[in-house]
RNA sequence: GCCCCGGUGGUGAAAUUGGUAGACACGCAGGACUUAAAAUCCUGUUUACAGCAAUGUAAGUAACGGUUCAACUCCGUUCCGGGGCACCA
């Protein structure tokens, strides 16, 4: 009887699905143990070797998990949502709903093959309306809660409605709550819930009619096609997970992450204490000496100080600029400014204004209102986005803005006069209110220069006085204001240059230091000292106040900023300082540092911003560089918000209008003006029934619009919680019933990539700690350990096409004749030497070449092509076969194998054909990510087909550690099916095929002896130890011995081997099952008890101990175990084969450690 | 530039708290069985030197230095590879 992998494997997969053998209930005495994987997403692609890896690991665990007692939740399912399904509809027209389902079904059939003990009954599908219902649900307990910031957790909205209503808020009295419009109300709650809608700037690709992530955004343009990506603003989805930024820190104290993990998760949020401090600018010249401009600070009176917008005063420069403009106006702007100074208006203007950074055309600083008359110059799509950020920022700081272009103002004046009157009006009887919240409304936000100076925050105020200069990023606001005349133009290349780099770009070189001097000071408040304002490309604007305080001997990079430009060094840690480069300690005491003066760095920190408190000049600040996760997708392919607009309120669908399905599409394209495909389905977004339902509900609204919310939630939306809805997989009541989730728990295990470290595991750590809030579950963190699998990644492998390039801007040409040319030609050799190569060797089959080398080519070359790893043995090529893929396009290609020798196809005749069929032919390697279009991907199908599965799983365990990432290479499968052929072979012998004779049984029943119990115990304790600690590579090679010494034993006692069965039936479950069986044994090995280690048999009565002499390995002795060091001592030293290597010498010291090694040193 | 991970035979890799470097496999070489092949089994396989051989000596875990009785393991510097990044001030 032989090994039949085929029909033992097919057999028992039938035999687990008859008996339902895996399915798991929710009420069982045993021990609940969770084990689960992170979901694929099915691909078109189908599984690759990849995807088991994983996935083996954790059947392994839960398989072993379950011999041992425990009632164990194995669940998979899909993440079937996701852009790749929404292109391939886009170029194929077919429904992603229908590739979805065909690539579910390949996958599972893919995975049945491997023999996992799923629990498919439990299997979840992100896309199904059944599960996203309660992705939907979910949404909207997160949009009707609010983040308590007293008791720092969740709360439902309702508890905020209620507070404002009897006692206000904190700009508000309950009784101003109460006449506040919906609307105002609907704003001021959306500023609180924990998904809320907002504008944030997306980057919008119109040619691929998609907003793209910044990965997918290379120099300015789409890293598909090329096409230019504008910055859009739109509105968007957030979850407020900032609010948890410090209880996602302190979560990780509680989990088992490993520390890299928990590390990138660290930095993701990036908590940092310091200080924002304000440093004026160098005020040169009074601003008041220009007249006119002093009644600014007079301006605080009226009904209030919130009307009054902030605006800076900026540097000596704005004036001089605004000045300088005010002589050289067009004519639509002088005519403007006549009809406005002529009081038509009842309200003074200013021409030319310093607001902010900018130079406002036109202000009324009493209302609060800018006029811009925009010259046909503003046509362009740059110039718009300016001019919408520039609005966008004076919104901000409180003003209105209005536009109008030339062709309005001079065509139709007193159309644009009473606009500008009706402006006015609204402006003053705008509320209070709405002015200062306002200003919080848009996310996220640039920086912008604001106040009377320049912003920046540190971690380490207690260099305040070691600060030489400040660097600006290139845009920040402020920059083209304070720049001085004479730096204009030096400025303004520069900014040039930055716009031109990526921002890659402008963080990984940093060799080459790049910046620009503005010209300006800022003053260091705490010795008046002038401090230079420098602008440089590694600053960035988004993070902070995109404005940092440079101190050259604490900081590397701001050292070698200044190195560079030659500013001068201020040393304030004495010693600590070499000035060849700069010391980042906090352990220097303080010198040159005025107040500070002598303080420990550490405690100076304090003590500096205490004072900058003090001054009022900057306050104690924490930063998280984290910042709230985008929650909208213009895409067809996701969950539907159920939401309704009505009149520009969010309103949330009710439980029971949930799902909200998606609707069928034809067409997937873009919506109109960015929005997502569902904008298009006019009938879906604003169905009559919409606005009935409008009227029937509220009627204080008295909406006249409803339109559905037309972006989807992202791919993290559904894989933000579905490890709840294993737990309770067919609830209709609600997503998880809390008595499910009270019994499962935590996960207990979770299997996973690392490429999720910041994204989906941040999310649903969020998503688990908001439920745990409501009070919808039962424990704050989702995972409690987590295991990272390697990625494996492709061998690829190539052959190389000469290539010939000509003058003529057509390109590349290849030979006439397809030749290929074996690596050793190619790789490693220098473009000239394989010029050289290639030439000669291309020379006779292109007898044109030397004239093509000689006039029109100017370079010869080669190119690679991935070809199918299939068709190569190692790197040697299988050039038959070759010549066969692809339909035979490559079926009359020439070869030039490795030795010079020339393959020719059959087409040659059959004599050149077979003339050198031994020559071989190199591919090219190179280790990538697993790809299709690189034809290195490895479809676990073939190998199963070929092997079994359990030499398969057993492969992919023995191929290393789990977490370590490596490329695939299936050299080596053969040694894992030979050892389960070997392990066959201790209960049946193989049939003899000669004879024809059966094989036989030859496991017998005999009493094992106590050596055989020793090999059975040390594998029961190794298999044991390695599987707790997913160290399955060993695990595999401890199977492999004790398999050995059992065939060297000649064992074959059931008594032994029934339970090396058991701990191999997780690792290989089916050949354990059928052995299992053919012992004559009741029921199925996965159900049987794991065999309980006894340490008697393991019992050794000596010990061989190394002996070093002066650390080097030098001999062993044989010592009782329980020897003591005074008897191993004397034993050791009346050795002769030791005593010799000590030459007489003196025993300096003698160390002895028990069970492992005897060290003398002399 | 920063952060994380890694670098061990021809190959994949092992190596509790620092304690006999290379387990277990692959490949290769030689042998047994066989008419032959497959399958199976046995032997050898880090390198250099010496020896017919058993064996011995020396070196050896990217490189150099340090700590230690003892370093693949800990520390420092450098090099190389992989992954991540939002230069986090």
């Amino acid at each position: 009887m032989e090994y039949n992998f085929r029909e033992i494997e097919k057999k028992w997969q039938q035999k687990w699905k008859d008996t339902n053998a895996y399915k798991v209930s929710n009420d069982s005495p045993k021990p609940s143990f969770y084990v689960l994987d992170m979901f694929p997403y099915p691909s078109g692609a189908g599984l690759h070797v990849g995807h088991p890896l994983g996935y083996i690991a954790s059947d392994i665990f839960s398989r072993y998990k379950r011999l041992k007692g425990f009632n164990v939740l194995h669940p998979m399912g899909f993440d079937s949502f996701g852009l790749p399904a929404e292109q391939y509809a886009l170029e194929t027209g077919q429904h992603p709903a229908v590739t979805t389902e065909k690539n579910i079904e390949t996958f599972k059939a893919q995975l049945d093959k491997i023999g996992f003990c799923y629990d498919w009954s439990r299997e979840i599908r992100t896309s199904d309306p059944s599960y996203y219902k309660w992705t939907q649900s979910i949404f909207l307990k997160l949009f009707n809660s609010y983040f308590c910031n007293t008791c720092k957790q969740a709360k439902p909205i309702t508890e905020l409605i209620e507070k404002y209503q009897s006692r206000g808020g904190s700009n508000f009295t309950a009784e101003q709550w109460k006449a506040f419009s919906d609307k105002e109300q609907a704003d001021i709650l959306m500023k609180r819930r924990l998904a809320f809608s907002s504008f944030g700037e997306v980057n919008w690709c119109e040619a691929l009619g998609t907003v793209l992530a910044n990965d997918e955004v290379v120099n300015g343009v789409s890293e598909r096609g090329g096409h230019p990506v504008i910055k859009k603003k739109m509105r968007q989805w957030y979850l407020r997970i900032t609010a948890y930024a410090d209880r996602l820190l302190q979560g990780l104290e509680t989990v088992q992450f490993s520390d890299a993990m928990k590390e990138m998760q660290r930095n993701w949020i990036g908590k940092s204490e310091g200080c924002e401090m304000l440093f004026p600018l160098n005020p040169g010249p009074s601003p008041r000496g220009e007249k006119g401009d002093g009644e600014i600070e007079a301006k605080t009176d009226l009904k209030g100080a919130a009307l009054v917008p902030k605006y800076s005063v900026s540097s000596p420069m704005s004036y001089e600029l605004a000045k300088q403009n005010r002589k050289d106006y067009t004519d639509a702007e002088d005519k403007l400014w006549q009809e406005l100074r002529s009081s038509k208006l009842d309200v003074k203007f200013r021409r030319q204004h310093p607001i902010d950074a900018y130079i406002v055309d036109f202000v009324s600083l009493q209302d609060a209102l800018i006029i811009e008359a925009d010259g046909g110059y503003h046509e362009n799509e740059e110039q718009k986005l300016y001019d919408e950020n520039r609005t966008r920022i004076l919104n901000e700081i409180g003003f209105t803005v209005l536009r109008f272009s030339n062709s309005e103002i001079l065509g139709n004046t007193s159309l644009v006069l009473n606009k500008i009157r009706e402006t006015l009006n609204n402006v003053k009887t705008q509320t209070i209110k709405e002015k200062e919240q306002g200003s919080e409304f848009s996310h996220p936000s640039p920086p912008r220069g604001e106040g009377l100076g320049l912003r920046c925050y540190t971690t380490r105020p207690d260099t305040i006085f070691g600060v030489d200069f400040l660097v600006l990023a290139p845009e920040h606001t402020l920059v083209s204001s304070i720049t001085t005349a004479e730096q204009k133009h030096a400025i303004n290349e520069y900014l040039t240059y930055v716009k031109s780099r990526s921002d890659r770009e402008r963080q990984s070189e940093v060799k080459q230091i790049t910046g620009c001097f503005t010209g300006a000071y800022a003053t260091n408040p705490f010795n008046g000292e002038p401090i230079p304002v420098w602008i440089a490309e590694y600053v960035l604007a988004g993070y902070g106040t995109g404005a940092i305080m440079a101190v050259p001997c604490g900081d590397q990079r701001d050292f070698a900023f200044a190195k560079h430009f030659n500013i001068p060094i201020t040393n304030i840690i004495g010693d600590y300082f070499n000035g060849e480069e700069a010391n980042s300690t906090k352990d220097a005491h303080l010198q040159n540092s005025g107040f500070l003066d002598g303080m420990l760095m550490k405690d100076a920190i304090t003590v500096a911003i205490n004072k900058i408190e003090e001054l009022g000049i900057g306050k104690r600040k924490v930063n998280y560089r984290m910042r709230d996760a985008g929650f909208s997708r213009q895409r067809y392919w996701g969950e539907p918000f159920p939401i309704i607009w009505e009149d520009e309120m969010a309103v949330p669908l009710s439980e029971n209008e949930l799902p909200l399905e998606l609707p069928h599409a034809e067409k997937y394209g873009p919506g109109p003006e960015g929005e997502g495909p569902l904008a298009n389905m006019e009938e879906w977004t604003s169905s009559p029934s919409l606005l009935h339902r409008v009227e029937k509900g509220d009627e204080k609204m008295g909406a006249k619009v409803a339109r559905r919310e037309t972006s989807t939630m992202p791919g993290y939306a559904g894989s933000s919680w579905y490890f709840l809805r294993y737990m309770d997989p067919n609830n209709t009541q609600t997503f998880c019933d809390r008595k499910a989730s009270d019994y499962w728990n935590q996960v207990d295990v979770y299997v996973g990539g690392t490429e999720h470290a910041v994204g989906h595991l941040l999310y649903s750590r969020m998503w688990t700690k908001v439920l745990f809030d409501l009070g919808y579950i039962g424990f704050d963190e989702p995972f409690k350990k987590l295991v990272n699998q390697g990625m494996i990644q492709g061998s690829s492998r190539f052959v190389y096409r000469p290539i010939v390039a000509t003058h003529d801007n057509i390109g590349y040409e290849q030979t006439k004749k397809t030749i290929f040319i074996s690596s050793g030609y190619i790789v490693g050799k220098t473009i000239n030497e394989s010029q050289e190569i290639l030439h000669k060797i291309l020379e006779p089959f292109n007898p044109t070449l030397n004239k093509i080398k000689d006039s029109e080519a100017s370079f010869i070359s080669a190119n690679a092509l991935h070809v199918d790893v299939s068709l190569v043995d190692g790197v040697e090529l299988n050039i038959e076969e070759f010549r066969k893929w692809k339909n035979g396009e490559f079926a009359d290609a020439i070869f030039i194998c490795e030795n010079g020798e020339v393959n020719y196809p059959l087409s040659f005749g059959e004599e050149l054909g077979a003339r050198f069929s031994k020559a071989k032919y190199i591919c090219g390697s190179e280790v990538e990510k697993m790809s299709k279009s690189k034809y290195n991907t490895v479809n676990p199908d073939v190998l199963v087909d070929k092997y079994g599965a359990d030499t398969f799983r057993m492969y992919e365990m023995f191929l290393g550690s789990v977490e370590q990432s490596k490329p695939w290479d299936t050299k080596g499968i053969e040694g894992v099916h030979r050892f389960l052929k070997k392990l066959w072979r201790l209960f049946y012998t193989d049939a003899n095929p000669s004879t024809n004779a059966p094989g036989k049984q030859v496991w017998n029943t005999e009493t094992a002896t106590d050596a055989e119990q020793k090999i059975l115990h040390k594998t029961i304790k190794k298999i044991e130890q390695d599987t707790e600690n997913f160290s399955y590579n060993t695990a595999v090679s401890a199977f492999m011995v004790c398999v050995n010494e059992l065939a060297d034993a000649k064992c074959y006692k059931k008594e032994i081997l029934e339970n090396v069965l058991i701990l191999l039936s997780p690792y290989a479950p089916h050949i354990a099952e059928e052995l299992w069986y053919l012992l004559g044994n009741e029921g199925l090995v996965i159900d049987a008890t794991y065999p309980a280690l006894n340490e008697k048999y393991l019992v050794e009565a000596t010990k061989e101990y190394p002996v070093s002499i002066n650390g080097k390995m030098r001999s062993s002795i044989n010592l009782p175990t329980e020897t003591t060091e005074e008897d191993a001592r004397q034993a050791v030293l009346s050795t002769e084969a030791i005593t010799k290597w000590l030459e007489g010498k003196e025993v300096k010291k003698f160390i002895f450690v028990k069970g492992r090694m005897i060290n003398v040193v002399v």
